[in-house]
DNA sequence: GCTTTTCATTGACCTGGGTTAAGAAATCAA
DNA sequence: TTGATTTCTTAACCCAGGTCAATGAAAAGC
């Protein structure tokens, strides 16, 4: 029950209608106008409905109501989200970048994640309250719908209907939760960049190979290697 | 919501009361009293009681509709309960015996997870309704509660009630499944055996070898090995 | 009981990824 | 543009786990 309004929390500031509405937010809010250009080129428009549609339809006044929860923030590339035994107050979902989760093993970064464009991100810690033993860092500059668990509840009491969306959400992100697991279970390091450039190929080229290494359980100089190994 | 009331479906035949009504089921189905024995020095009573407390408090009346809802099945070790390509019709709740779960990959078996006593199994293709791409096999003779879409469905229809535990449910699942790949991304196969002797010592008493060896990534040889060097 | 099959261990050798260190290439800042 | 920083590649060597094969030990079948 409670991480079924708390999933939901992630879709509450997110429905943009008009790319306009996202520029004019932009331009008061962000210095560089890179992400500017990246969100005409991505010709990114009502990423919640694009999201939402997947799991049920929204009437306008529905739409209404959650485009006027907002709350987006911009975060500059580099910015922590959340840090290990830090307890998280936020989910997010991202309306623009790219974040990774990963944790500090005796010094070392292990990447288990990349979330990306209409993706929400519900740390653990955000529904257990305990420390996270993970971190979440922004690795290009973002822009993030916020949630809470107040607004989730305030949202949920707006939108009852809402209420069936999280565990459709739950289900799709268990699901995909076993895949990542069996798949890294099942592949070698090379078959999994094999993959990934297949089920992914943008993230190859938006994120630094050498987190893409720690992605796939290895080290940057492996993936070099494996990298060389393909193209003979 | 289908998962909701589907995770629900491994729970309706769980409720036996007495260690009587348990001991009675088997004298009649099952020939060995192995297993008989093992129930006795489990001390194994009220299991759906046990499971169940960790979310809800039973009413006695709910206890009753349960208990008069189960479909109970005994099976011998070996027994596939479900194979690659099927689409699996039942979801499990283990009272008795211990069922692994496995790819098929290039002729070997890669072990994902030992199920036990008070667990409940709800297989990816029960939810999707699309061919499984991995087994459900007995490694002991077991007693398996069994659910199905329409006991599930009257079972939410007596006990709507019991709709709030789905999500409950499934959270917990989602939350073990990541815990399961981040020690897995963050451990080597020597720290992952002494993880698993720490935290399931009894599963090294009770599946072979060369099971936990493929669960833990690794080969049997590798497995022995890593036990050497650990006794030293 | 005996036989057969399954499981666990050991040894010799191979291989892919880790480690270290160096240099090249790309990116960023000024 | 230039210099600094970050990221990527290469090479040499090491080691844990894979592979193959042989041997025991333990279970399962009959």
């Amino acid at each position: 029950m409670t991480t079924m309004i708390y999933t939901l929390v992630a879709l509450k500031g997110i429905l943009i209608r008009k790319i306009f509405a996202i520029k004019r937010y932009i331009s008061t809010h962000i210095t560089s106008y890179h992400t500017l250009d990246k969100l005409a080129r991505h010709n990114m428009k009502d990423p919640i409905v694009n999201f939402l549609s997947k799991y049920i339809e929204l009437t306008n006044e529905e739409i209404d109501i959650l485009s006027n929860q907002n709350f987006i923030q911009s975060y500059k590339k580099g910015t922590i989200l959340l840090s290990e035994g830090q307890i998280a107050k936020e989910c997010y979902f991202i309306l623009q970048g790219c974040v990774s989760s990963y944790y500090l093993v005796n010094g070392d970064i292990k990447i288990t994640d990349f979330f990306t464009e209409q993706q929400p991100i519900t740390p653990v810690s955000y529904t257990t309250k305990k420390p996270s033993e993970y971190f979440l860092e922004c690795l290009e500059d973002c822009i993030i719908s916020i949630g809470t668990p107040e607004s989730s509840a305030e949202l949920l009491r707006k939108l009852p209907r809402l209420a069936a969306l999280g565990s459709h959400i739950m289900e799709d992100q268990l699901a995909n939760q076993r895949m990542k697991y069996d798949e890294f279970i099942k592949l070698t390091p090379e078959e999994r960049y094999q993959n990934l450039q297949k089920t992914s190929p943008d993230l190859l080229n938006r994120v630094p190979q050498y987190l893409i290494a720690s992605y796939l359980g290895i080290k940057p100089e492996s993936l070099s290697r494996i990298r060389k190994r393909l193209y003979n």
